[in-house]
DNA sequence: CGTTTTCAATAACACATGTTACAGTGCGTA
DNA sequence: TACGCACTGTAACATGTGTTATTGAAAACG
């Protein structure tokens, strides 16, 4: 069920009624497209007229300067919500491009006006994601301005795998990874060259698997310490349960 | 009148009613405290309880490792809200600390209830506020991430700028600027040192007169272009109205 | 009103990361 | 099966920015 990434991370923050869970349910399957891999969904200067839900698959919200200069400046994983009501805004000042093919359910500007007059927790939990997210950037912002290239790297992948686990979406110790070292590039502010020079120092220390397109974490603990990785920001806690609190990858979420 | 930057700025966007100005009137003179310069309002680990409103002051957001490094993530400037509704979060993932004496409004998360209650038009201003306060994150990550220290500091002074204008608060070709050097290193990524360099060259390029506390700008376009300056994700203007139309210096956002 | 502290300015040197170039590998597709 | 193309891996070299140190000028302060 390819809302259920959605329904699962919002819970985590707040339990939603039966009748929540259906109204997501219709809204997640009613206007649903598919995209290719390595699309754009949406280009900047286009007027967004819809909230886009990440059903599946991996894409990522980017900016590029006249010369061509690129920086990806967040990833979208399943479940992840675009940008809540982004249609009050006259136009798009970034893009949106897919990384593998997915699937999107498109939320309309009367859906969010339905959630704001009957759904009070999904507005909450709408909240709590827009705030993550910001909390997201600022930690980007952090890394880009502070950490050095080992750091940042190490963080970026202890961000995606929690994220992932959230999500529901990671394996024992590994998950799917379809990010080429030019993402990752365009991701951290790196060239291509340092980024293949870092993993390697990452995979020469025993941090991290990384081939094909799976990523292994054998130590989760030792790469968050090599990224100076704080979850706190993830908010992945509420009203006193803890990350830490759910264990091993697949009962994560079990709450 | 302390509120005006704030209604200022929301009435670019949305008209708001009689009620609404008296309402929010209310809201910033009701629980107001005052800070000295350079000391913290809000430190990283905390339980939020209120929403802080920029009466009058500078401020900013910043994030800190272990070992001491320290990345500012944003500028609060008169107007500014610090996070719409974080007090849904049990613990802040940053510090928030002044740069000048500050005066700040506490709004409570009754206030948002009654604003989501009654005030539909200012519920749409403070997504307005919050899209684009996402939209700025962004476009810092892009300068960390793509721009060259000298792209970078243009940038920044172009947005500051033009957020000061917005809230009423440039005069004619200055405005006041108490960052220091150490403030601007903190936020674009540099050491203080090439900050002070970087000054310099903008300096003997005539882009800016920089001194005492007050900065010059002679002509904003050639800042612009030296910072890669695209004012779109500002999103000042709504439905065809553009900030041209509406005060001070009139020449600025050419398209 | 001198004393102390912060801030700005500059120089010399160090180094993390960028650039260019090319070879190897794997994968999609015909 | 082979072609083509995108991705990974490495080497040699270039450079933008960091570091450390010192000085002078302004503020802040007692």
């Amino acid at each position: 069920m390819p809302l259920a990434s959605l329904v699962w991370k919002l819970e985590q923050f707040v339990r939603l009624s039966p009748v929540d869970h259906v109204f997501l349910h219709r809204a997640a399957t009613e206007r649903v497209r598919h995209f290719a891999p390595r699309v754009d969904i949406v280009r900047e200067g286009e007027k967004p007229t819809d909230v886009h839900l990440i059903l599946s698959g991996w894409a990522y919200r980017y900016k590029q300067l006249e010369d061509g200069r690129r920086q990806v400046v967040s990833f979208f994983l399943p479940g992840d919500i675009c940008d809540v009501n982004v249609f009050i805004l006259r136009e798009m000042d970034h893009s949106i491009g897919t990384i593998t093919a997915v699937s999107i359910a498109d939320l309309s500007r009367e859906f969010f006006d339905k959630v704001a007059a009957e759904h009070p927790r999904i507005v909450t939990a709408f909240w709590w994601e827009t705030l993550v997210n910001a909390a997201i950037q600022r930690e980007w912002i952090m890394s880009l301005g502070q950490r050095t290239a080992l750091e940042r790297i190490a963080h970026l992948l202890c961000e995606i795998w929690l994220r992932l686990r959230l999500a529901g979406l990671t394996r024992a110790d590994n998950c799917d990874f379809p990010l080429t070292q030019g993402d990752l590039a365009d991701a951290t502010g790196l060239s291509k060259v340092h980024v293949n020079r870092t993993l390697q120092e990452l995979r020469a220390e025993g941090l991290i698997v990384l081939k094909g397109k799976t990523l292994s974490v054998p130590n989760l603990d030792r790469l968050m310490r090599a990224g100076l990785f704080n979850p706190n920001y993830l908010h992945m806690d509420h009203e006193g349960r803890q990350l830490d609190a759910v264990g091993t990858p697949s009962d994560v979420v079990a709450g």
